[in-house]
RNA sequence: GCCGGGGUGGGGUAGUGGUAUCCUAUGGGACUGUGGAUCCCUCGAGCCGGGUUCGAUUCCCGGUCCCGGCCCCA
């Protein structure tokens, strides 16, 4: 009997998951030295949680069953939302803003292509408490810092506002229909010229200039159409842009940001890495305001999550070796040397050394492959004659050099082989 | 949900209507307690189900999974 795995997930390897904790390992460094901290959620909640803040349409994507005690779950399709429901019954109190992030497993029941999976993970960061235009750069920088650190070359940054986005929709006299939106959304302009009005929407959406759209919106053609409060969301924005300038963070304003669903409120922001193809966004965010939902009406937040799984799929080649670390092999060659080699390992291993115990008492000229294939740094033999004299022959797999030492000098020989 | 391409040892492959090639990896051995070499041995395969056929891995149908794209993407 064999198995398979389920539809749309995946073994993680140990070369995968070298990669996997290269990409996290990163990213939470990132998070933390921004001061961010680190929050858990469950794998499942309630399935309410999720319709509630994504709409009735997202059970058809979701993992939904029910348990034992009749109770609808569902797995979680992203972690954003329970970040929420934890805010609202445990850090309510805690001084604003909160800053914290997240790194887990979602699941969605999608047709997996590259770069989707049923099963996927997620890093994210929210802000809770505050999203004017200075928490949405300190937030844009840090995506920006993460996913350079990770190594990523080719990307590209684009930073809209939804509430600037939907005004213009609706004063040129559009509706602001889901179906637009997603047209909008995936840049099909070809498609909402045929609409009426289209040309004078496709043109505001081209523009990629910040000035160029200021002066647009301050002529009085526009200035009369538009309400009073338009000014001040585009101001957001134009404020949102400066501040990223003076991060030095490379983006291009994109008023066609969209954004799927209709809870982000005002500045959104997209990366993608093109190389990836269809599925090439590795992190979306915005500010949102789900406040009214969790029962605390005005909490405004921002946040935005990453797709790590197509972040790993965005790092070139990594090299194994360097990404598991220096080692070390510690070789009984025979039996009765067993315990003194159990020894000797924990030893080093006191000491913070990766170390790798033979478990074959092989031959030495076997053990040295076994350690040169494993990349080894050096190995410590134990024989007969080391048995008897109550010594380590440590040998030097880089420098081609060994030595026979008393057991006192063992830690320093072997420290020495990290030179 | 839709369109297209695929599925042969662990990984990579060749060929074929008469059960399958080679490479590599794994395990063991030779080279006498010392360098990735070389050599020998071992292990191990046609996604699943049905049909056609004396016989199917090969041809046909269905399913499944993978890959690319569409839809969607919180």
């Amino acid at each position: 009997m064999t198995f398979k795995r389920p539809r749309g997930t995946r073994d993680m390897t140990p070369g995968l998951m070298l990669r996997m904790r290269y990409v996290t390992d990163i990213l939470r460094d990132t998070a933390e030295i921004a001061g961010f901290l680190e929050v858990g959620t469950p794998t499942f909640e309630h399935s309410e949680l999720f319709i509630e803040r994504s709409g009735e349409e997202v059970v058809d994507q979701m993992y939904v069953f029910d348990d034992k005690g009749g109770r609808s779950l569902a797995l979680r399709p992203e972690i954003t939302a329970s970040v929420m429901r934890l805010y609202s019954s445990e850090l309510r109190s805690e001084p604003k803003p909160i800053k914290v992030f997240y790194i887990g497993n979602c699941f969605r029941y999608e047709r997996p292509q590259k770069g989707r999976y049923r099963e996927f993970w997620q890093f994210g960061t929210e802000i809770i408490g505050n999203d004017s235009p200075f928490a949405n750069a300190e937030l844009m920088t840090l995506a920006a810092d993460g996913i350079d650190s990770i190594g990523v070359e080719d990307c590209l940054m684009r930073v809209g506002h939804v509430g600037v986005l939907r005004t213009l929709v609706n004063c040129l006299g559009l509706d602001e229909k889901a179906d637009l939106m997603a047209l909008i959304d995936k840049g099909a302009f070809d498609e909402i010229r045929a609409l009426d009005k289209g040309d004078a929407l496709v043109y505001l959406l081209e523009v990629e200039d910040v000035e160029e759209a200021r002066e647009l919106f301050d002529s009085t053609e526009f200035a009369q159409a538009l309400p009073e409060e338009f000014m001040d969301r585009f101001e957001d924005l134009a404020t949102t842009l400066a501040l990223l300038e003076a991060a030095g963070v490379e983006h291009r304003m994109d008023l066609g940001i969209a954004r799927g669903l209709d809870y982000y409120t005002g500045i959104v922001f997209e990366i993608d890495v093109p190389s990836l193809g269809a599925e090439k966004q590795v992190c979306g965010g915005g500010s949102y305001d789900l406040g009214d939902i969790f029962g605390v009406p005005g909490t405004k937040a921002t946040g935005f999550a990453m797709g790590v799984d197509r972040l790993m799929l965005s790092v070139g080649d990594l090299d194994d070796a360097s990404l598991k670390g220096s080692e070390v092999h510690v070789v009984p060659l025979l039996d009765e040397a067993s315990g003194v080699a159990l020894n000797v390992a924990g030893t080093l291993r006191d000491e913070g050394l990766r170390t790798v115990l033979n478990l074959s008492c092989p031959k030495p000229g076997k053990a040295i492959k076994q350690a040169l294939n494993a990349g080894a740094l050096g190995i410590v033999f134990i024989g007969e004659d080391e048995l008897a004299d109550s010594t380590y022959t440590v040998k030097d797999l880089d420098k081609q050099t060994q030595a026979t030492v008393p057991g006192e000098k063992l830690i320093d020989t072997v420290q020495a082989l990290y030179e």
